[in-house]
DNA sequence: ACCCAGGCGTTCT
DNA sequence: AGAACGCATGGG
């Protein structure tokens, strides 16, 4: 996976969906709450999870601690995996409030590695999902590699590592490890292969397909079958 | 009645 | 190191 085509699809993007500015959230727990309610999960259920939490001022460490297990986990429920998951966030509560007198926020004066190594140690935070907090709730400039972005990649013909770690270093090092365009970037993937790029492409219409090498194949088959 | 969705941990080769 | 499997809900 070269430099050069991932500036090329960053330039593709950024000419399609411009700056997006984008979390669906506002406040940084709230940011790592829905980073782990997201695994494997559409965003819709994760909505309703936290709507539930919101609803009687449950979303913050100090009263996801308080809640009984199972309270915790009927209220998750709508995300799936609600009894792995109300487990997760106990993890993490209990972090924040032990750790960081409860503000999750104070972890971005910290440096970047023992950051990351602290979140993977909780039960529940994998890679994905440490680098969905670090880049969006601490603003830090860590790249987000998830099933959309190796889906892009494929589709776009773009040939890449195997390992999480060097597509995500690979895409800091394109993009020279800037927080601003590493969030927009990953947004503007999430967006593309949620709207345009989903499961059976439309390619057809696809904003990508002078660069996309599946969309370009499957234009061409569209006009040979014509001809 | 399937298949999929912004993974992770465990337990095998 | 990498593959297979369980975890669970709601939408298409």
């Amino acid at each position: 996976m070269t430099r050069a085509s991932i500036l090329r699809l960053h330039d593709a993007l950024l000419r399609e969906y411009g700056n997006l500015g984008w979390w669906p959230a506002d406040d940084p727990f709230e940011i790592a709450v829905g980073a782990v309610l997201t695994q494997n999960t559409s965003w819709r259920n994760v909505e309703r999870a936290i709507a539930r939490l919101k609803k009687e001022g449950n979303l913050c460490p100090s009263r996801i601690l308080e809640l009984d297990a199972s309270e915790l986990e009927s209220l998750v429920r709508p995300s799936g995996y609600f009894r792995q998951k109300a487990r997760y966030l106990k993890e993490l509560a209990r972090y924040v409030e032990r750790e960081l007198n409860g503000d999750i926020s104070l972890m971005s004066s910290k440096p970047m590695d023992k950051v990351r190594t602290d979140l993977l140690a909780l039960r529940g935070i994998g890679p994905e999902t440490a680098d969905s907090i670090m880049l969006y709730a601490l603003h830090m400039p860590s790249f987000v590699v998830d099933a959309y972005t190796l889906r892009l990649l494929r589709r776009m013909g773009i040939r890449h590592e195997r390992s999480y770690g060097a597509v995500k270093t690979a895409f800091e090092e394109a993009l020279e490890g800037d927080v601003s365009t590493l969030a927009n970037a990953h947004a503007m993937i999430v967006i593309h292969c949620k709207t345009v790029c989903r499961a059976e492409p439309v390619c057809g219409i696809c904003p990508l397909a002078n660069t996309c090498s599946e969309a370009k194949e499957k234009k061409e088959g569209v006009a040979n079958q014509r001809s």
